[in-house]
DNA sequence: GTGTAATGCAAGTAAGCACTTACATTGTTT
DNA sequence: AAACAATGTAAGTGCTTACTTGCATTACAC
């Protein structure tokens, strides 16, 4: 009985963050997301008081489900660029895999404040620390600069790589390169930027 | 006659866009639109046949009125910091004063290719192509490296810019730095990547 | 197998939506 | 002032939506 209830919930979950996903949260409807889920519309409100507790709901099981996603991203042994360039393209990968969810909530930031703080971070920080991390690990090596400000130039960095998935995603023309060249040429300039150098005024 | 009807016009569509932006294409409604505008429901529809074409009226009127917002961005007689410097802050301003139709577009991308193909270029390829235009007549000068994809370095610095917008606007938390330091930071960050440089590999 | 909880099904409610119609009122043109 | 086009007002249509209710059916526990 509880297995069977959880299944269902979980479900119904799925197909919301897909329809939610793809025709955002005020053109989602509840008979859809049944449909999706292969449920009646009615168990969804059993389930569920209102289509916002259900978007709640999605909230929160994103934040408890997407935890192990990150769980790879293992050794960083290799050098700096080779190390960044494999961030990357692990950073860019995950993006636009979760895209229309990330920009669905981009989009609907405004109205539902709540529950897009609480699911847009849950995509980033956990990239964010891993790389923090390397790089203050990096720095104690002394291969990459002591003062540099680490939170911001990993912000800017993976704005970079952020900004450009939006590109593709949202505004697919031909930009004159392609986005493996696109990516590494932002590892190229952030790790130019971010090694050690003599001077420094 | 043609007068009132064009400024009715204009009214309905300010009001449209205002709306659009703060409650999205689907939840966004002709009521509402014409409450805005301060006109009756009824004659938003004497003038658009339906709430789709009023959003594509609404991706011409962007167009068209955009046209002239950068008119100004006179001189670039500065040295490469202080000039990227300006048009980056230049650059951000512009965004976020038009952040919530953006990231509207950015979420409704996929249900109105249209609209956001038609409206998201006009608030950053002008920008872009002034930024080309400088730093090409720049490495003629000599002032920047000649070897520099333009296209993508550009892209790469905007995306930075724009990647800081976004999250100010949508995350709205403690990063540690401002906005001013993030930008200036950014500009540091550039102008180190496209200056002459000696040599090259 | 029997009882119980979860689901399906059919139908319905109340509200909001885009959009329409008919007619009165206003403003502009000439 | 007369004529006409643009707007306001009021009412309504038909559709969709979130959400409900009552009852039949399925699955699982014991």
């Amino acid at each position: 009985m509880n297995q069977r209830t959880a299944q269902t919930r979980d479900r119904l979950l799925k197909a919301a963050v897909e329809v939610f996903s793809s025709a955002g949260i005020a053109g989602a409807t509840t008979r859809e997301i049944a449909r999706v889920a292969g449920l009646n519309e009615v168990t969804l409100f059993r389930h569920f008081q209102s289509k916002e507790q259900l978007l709640s709901a999605v909230a929160e099981h994103i934040t408890t489900a997407q935890a192990t996603i990150f769980a790879d991203q293992s050794e960083w042994t290799e050098d700096l660029t080779t190390a960044l360039g494999r961030y990357a393209r692990f950073h860019d990968e995950i993006l636009e895999e979760y895209s229309a969810l990330i920009r669905m909530f981009i989009g609907e930031a405004d109205r539902h404040p709540k529950e897009a703080l609480q699911v847009l971070p849950q995509y980033f920080m956990p990239l964010r620390v891993k790389l923090i991390d390397y790089l203050q690990s990096c720095i104690t090596q002394g291969r990459v600069r002591a003062d540099l400000d680490l939170l911001l130039a990993v912000d800017q960095f993976t704005g970079m790589l952020f900004a450009g998935m939006l590109r593709r995603c949202v505004i697919p023309i031909d930009r004159g390169y392609g986005r493996d060249r696109y990516i590494e040429s932002c590892v190229d300039l952030f790790v130019q930027h971010i090694q050690a150098r003599p001077d420094q005024s």
